[in-house]
RNA sequence: GGCUCCAUAGUUCAAUGGAUAGAAUAGCGGUUUCCUAAACCGUAGAUCCAGGUUCGAUUCCUGGUGGAGCUACCA
């Protein structure tokens, strides 16, 4: 169990301020912090806050901790004091120790896990089975694939769960419309994605919807008024009352157009590298939802209106009134979120905390959500928590699918594998390798330029994708690191060819310390953060911090790739401490960008 | 109208209330007989406005301005 370097210091130096000004300053008056890089030392304390304590100026107070400190840690080397800083510099042994530790630990990293605690629940995905996935949803499942990873790594069961929103008023539009118009065609027939084919569908609804809300304003009805009477509207509201009612040619008709969209989001999946443990489907849970509904209502917690629909009165929360049933008594999408919340809370006999990984613009849905759950009695809908990430927009601006600027998932991966395919071809670096091989390495490249591109913001913000950006491969992108990692590889594959070694011999300690360069002891210092960062990601769900970590990380290793050499070093021991350097910064690069759910090639 | 979120180089992103606000990209200029140049180095360039709290504010508070989202018997 490694300890927090800033930890020990601040404990340290408040031991210092109790000896020498007779008070154990409060743990917030310790602020530690790495020494910003233009000044020496490695970390740095902050004396402004405990110069009252001191009852002299802050440099007098830094001077008196500093030798203090000085006095007491033998792994403090040297101090110095610029304003209210105190800038304490490690000996070199200290450092190698400390790396010496870590790079000894197969599972650098990870935090072992607790066995007994509840589970997180991270849900994420939740497709509509109406349209192929796009954009939007790219980031929605990396961010919540990664933050299960991320929570794992810190020792937590994760379960990883997805809602599909398989039912409802859009499912029966294209459905509606393949009635109508298919001619029967299907994804073998038409051979095309099921989940694309049934996306044209709706869009064809939206089409003909349209005619007829055209036509009926011409005869002078308003807008709002031709939109409920359309024909087609009404076809589709009665298709979904018929499907409640369980009619069976609505039913089948619904299985069928729904397992041809399985298919193909399967593909997708699998292509993104995501996975669920447990899936739920709208369908079945929406019942549940209405039996709350109605137990609500008898209870009353919830009122119903003259027309029959029930509501729920939020206004002392602040908020309004909220629909949770239709006057002709069909679910809505709350409706069908409070029977899926509880039902996993009952299949897992409780969760830790229940992540959903849903647009901001859902915002005020689980502020609703959270609030009628705690009416209805469930207690523990304090530990729901809306992981709220922001909308992807291109450089044109948001993405309409009724102006086609939507961009397709599956296209945009073909596309960045693509380029990863050219841009490789024209280096020539993979020549002579198999064609199945190249191409497995491509598509690594391609993925990890595409996930890094989108992981590497702040989940919390709206972000701009533009493709041209995202297929440059340069600066700080996945292939940067990846390439980084591959040169790791390509090191130690030779070092290894050589006949070198460079484990530690059993027993034999390490030698004498060799004093660390600048850009070793910088390497080391950010390997050491390593397990910090993961468990920081962990805490705010944010795969970001991750992401910045590894870039962070490989840019220091390739500056110290560029200054030092690794294998022609003429100092054995030296040579060996390169090649764990080495080694370690591959494996974390490696782990780092494994919890982004990205793959690094051994070559590329 | 009400509520929520956001505002940092030309552009895309960083920065637990701490020192001279970091990167990338685009621009300009360099580095390869040597472990992968998808690399490295140099140069220039930014905190929306006005107050307040603080020893110290990009960060916290108030008020503006600008943008996004929500406020559906859509999901």
């Amino acid at each position: 169990m490694e300890l927090k370097i800033e930890a020990i210091l601040a404990e340290k130096a408040g031991k210092a301020c109790k000896e020498l000004f007779g008070e154990l300053p409060a743990e917030k008056q310790l602020q530690i912090q790495p020494t910003r890089k233009d000044f020496k030392g490695d970390y740095t304390l902050v004396v402004f806050p405990l110069t009252r304590l001191a009852g002299k100026s802050p440099e007098q107070t830094a001077e008196a901790i500093g030798e203090q400190l000085q006095k007491d840690c033998s792994f403090i080397n040297s101090y110095n004091v610029v304003k209210g800083f105190l800038n304490l510099e490690l000996t070199g042994a200290f450092w190698k120790d400390s790396f010496e530790k870590i790079f000894s630990r197969e599972d650098y990293g990870f935090q072992a896990a607790a066995g007994d605690e509840l589970p997180y629940l991270v849900e994420y995905s939740s497709p509509n089975t109406n349209k192929p996935l796009h954009l939007g949803h790219i980031r929605n499942n990396l961010i919540g694939y990664s933050v299960a990873s991320i929570l794992k790594a810190n020792g937590h069961n994760v379960v990883k769960t997805n809602i599909v929103n398989d039912r409802g008023i859009h499912i029966c539009k294209s459905m509606l419309a393949w009635q109508k118009w298919a001619n029967g065609e299907t994804p073998d027939s038409a051979g095309m994605k099921g989940d694309l084919l049934v996306g044209n569908y709706y869009v064809r609804f939206d089409k003909e919807f349209k005619k007829q809300v055209a036509g009926m304003l011409e005869q002078g009805m308003s807008e709002e008024e031709a939109g409920k009477k359309a024909p087609l509207m009404a076809e589709a509201q009665q298709m979904l009352k018929d499907w409640e009612a369980g009619k069976p040619e609505v039913l089948n008709l619904w299985e069928k157009m729904n397992s041809w969209v399985y298919k193909g989001f399967d593909e997708t999946y699998r292509r993104l590298g995501v996975d669920f443990d447990k899936i739920y489907y709208e369908s079945e849970t929406y019942k549940h939802g209405r039996e709350l509904v109605e137990k609500a209502l008898k209870e009353k917690v919830l009122f119903t209106k003259e027309n029959g629909s029930v509501w729920v009165d939020l206004r002392d929360e602040g908020l309004d009134e909220k629909l949770l049933l239709r006057a002709d008594g069909t679910a809505v999408y709350m409706t069908q979120d409070l029977g899926t919340a509880v039902q996993r809370y009952e299949d897992n006999n409780g969760f830790e905390s229940h992540i959903y990984v849903v647009g901001n613009e859902q915002n005020y849905h689980f502020q609703v959500l959270k609030i009628v759950l705690k009416k209805m009695g469930f207690d523990w809908s304090d530990k729901l928590y809306h992981l709220s990430y922001g909308m992807v927009e291109l450089p044109e601006g948001k993405m309409k699918s009724r102006e086609g600027t939507v961009v397709d998932a599956d296209d945009l991966m073909d596309e960045m594998i693509k380029t990863a395919r050219d841009m490789s071809e024209e280096l020539g670096k993979l020549d002579g390798y198999t064609d199945q091989e190249k191409k497995k390495i491509y598509t690594q490249i391609g993925m990890g330029a595409l996930k890094y591109f989108i992981l590497k913001i702040d989940p919390r913000k709206n972000m701009t994708f533009n493709p041209r950006e995202s297929v440059d491969f340069n600066g700080n992108t996945g292939p940067f690191i990846q390439y980084t990692h591959a040169r790791i590889k390509s090191v130690l594959r030779k070092a290894r060819e050589q006949g070198l070694s460079w484990e530690a011999e059993a027993g034999s300690g390490y030698g004498e310390p060799v004093a660390l360069l600048d850009k070793e002891k910088e390497l080391v210092k950010i390997l050491l953060n390593f397990r910090e960062v993961v468990s920081e990601a962990g805490l705010q769900f944010s795969p970001a911090l991750i992401a910045n970590y590894c870039y962070e990380l490989v840019k220091e290793y390739n500056q110290f790739y560029h200054d030092h050499t690794i294998l022609g070093e003429k100092d054995e021991l030296q040579r060996k401490f390169r090649l764990r350097l080495s080694e370690l910064t591959g494996r974390v690069i490696n782990t780092g960008m494994g919890l982004l759910g990205i793959e690094v090639p051994d070559r590329m």
